[in-house]
DNA sequence: ACTAATTAATGAACGTGTGTCATTTTCTTG
DNA sequence: CAAGAAAATGACACACGTTCATTAATTAGT
């Protein structure tokens, strides 16, 4: 499927010693945008805390928006790669979409402020500022998530769980359940959206929602006619398994400062 | 409902003319980011152009950031009268909603420019730098949305058409359509999101993704049991009585660079 | 209509962060 | 170890934000 021309460069000697202190620069970025905001992330700052000078720095990244789309994209990765464990939890199709909402529910509680982070994907401001091949890895990062979603409901037509409404494609129920988990995100950011509403716990409801939203495109098991809270058990067991997901909650912190690498 | 401490204040002489020189402010701040982005928009710019001093600005401005919110803060409210006249059509509750997803849909299409605007009030990058008073304001104008959908799910729930299933409420529902509305909004800004996902119209499909979802929550008459091409044709009539949704196509241009007053 | 008090406008001045570049230093490789 | 390549440096030019003392204009009271 995807094209590698080059394959994994072998970085030696001082290429390597360069790459780590990227990692550096980044985890210290990561640091500063989530304890004192975007404003305060600036190639100054880092090169000064790190000791070594500005122009040092400009060699590797252009601009702190470059920075910042950095992280997101990390931040992305590993999103997807927790999406791509859940989703392959055995089980019916759509007790593996359920697996996904309950591990990105997860990683939302472990790593909050990743949230923020990825938010920089879709800001404006940060995307007009970057080179377009760094767009084009953001956007790649971004599809991962896209990919599992697909393959699950792909599966679901294949298996014959979901039989798609007339004028009603797989992608249209990606875009759809994409557009929730976007949602549920920006509740995450800014949970006084739901205040007025005044819904209990608009969290877990918006990916509940998710399910009535499958109900109506026809696929089952229904929620009413299956288990489900026997399924989030069982998955919830199962994510366990995942190292970035089973972290105890004294090394949450601690690791949720660390970075996503 | 809603308490209005002092009124609206009147404006008279010097007042008045501050008042509207600010308009002119935002409304060159408006066309400066439409056309050549948000990191062109600038104090600075903007005093030049206009032909007056820097400092005279900022008595009224504090930074670029407050005029983009404020950019922000207008199309929401001038979306909210679109959902509001779309809400008040004559129909049954579901009807009213799929007159709410044309009318936006329309309003993307007249004021494409106007979706760029709207997510600066999501941005944490603007948002850290304004007033707290500010924010308030642009909260405010967000829950004007939320104010229209909740009034139609709420009276579906009244007259019987929308029997909630168990645990689900009112505001899980609009959280959803708002979440889906969002989702869809980001389709606009950002198409290249939905191309690996071969969908044809994504736009179109996202808002009929929401016919699904209510079907799933149970919100009658069902997609599929009620002609909404016919309603959709009513509505769309409909709409075109509204002054902001029916301008001709050569109008469009002009008044979509003016601003959303 | 005149004057005092209030309010607005000005642009110089300062601070901070960005991005560039010629020069120096360090590293790599034959 | 020497020549060439790559990286580090810090000074520089610049743009923008922000403040402020001074000047100009406006308002309100008599």
């Amino acid at each position: 499927m995807q094209i590698t021309p080059e394959g994994p460069p072998v970085l030696r000697g001082k290429q390597l010693e360069l790459h780590h202190r990227d990692e550096r620069v980044l985890s210290l970025a990561r640091q500063i945008f989530i304890e004192e905001g975007y404003q305060a992330v600036s190639i100054d700052a880092i090169a000064k805390q790190l000791g070594f000078s500005r122009g040092t720095l400009y060699q590797r990244f252009s601009c702190k928006e470059e920075l910042i789309l950095e992280l997101a994209i990390r931040c992305h990765r590993q999103l997807t790669e927790v999406m791509e464990y859940a989703a392959s939890i055995p089980g019916r199709p759509r007790e593996r979409i359920v697996a996904i909402g309950e591990a990105i529910d997860r990683y939302a509680f472990l790593y909050a402020d990743n949230l923020r982070t990825l938010a920089a994907i879709n800001s404006e401001i940060i995307r007009e500022k970057v080179l377009p091949e760094q767009l084009l890895r953001a956007q790649e990062a971004e599809s991962g998530m896209f990919r599992v979603l697909m393959g699950i409901v792909r599966e679901a037509v294949e298996v014959g769980d979901l039989v798609l409404p007339p004028k009603f494609t797989a992608g249209s129920l990606c875009l759809a359940l994409a557009a929730l988990i976007s949602g549920w995100a920006q509740l995450h950011r800014r949970p006084d959206r739901a205040l007025e509403l005044k819904v209990e716990n608009p969290i877990e409801d918006i990916l509940r929602s998710a399910h009535l939203l499958m109900d109506g495109y026809g696929w089952q098991p229904f929620y009413r006619e299956w288990d489900y809270d026997r399924v989030y058990e069982r998955v919830g067991q199962a994510l366990l398994a995942f190292p970035a997901l089973s972290l105890p909650v004294e090394e949450r912190m601690a690791r949720g400062k660390e970075g996503a690498a």
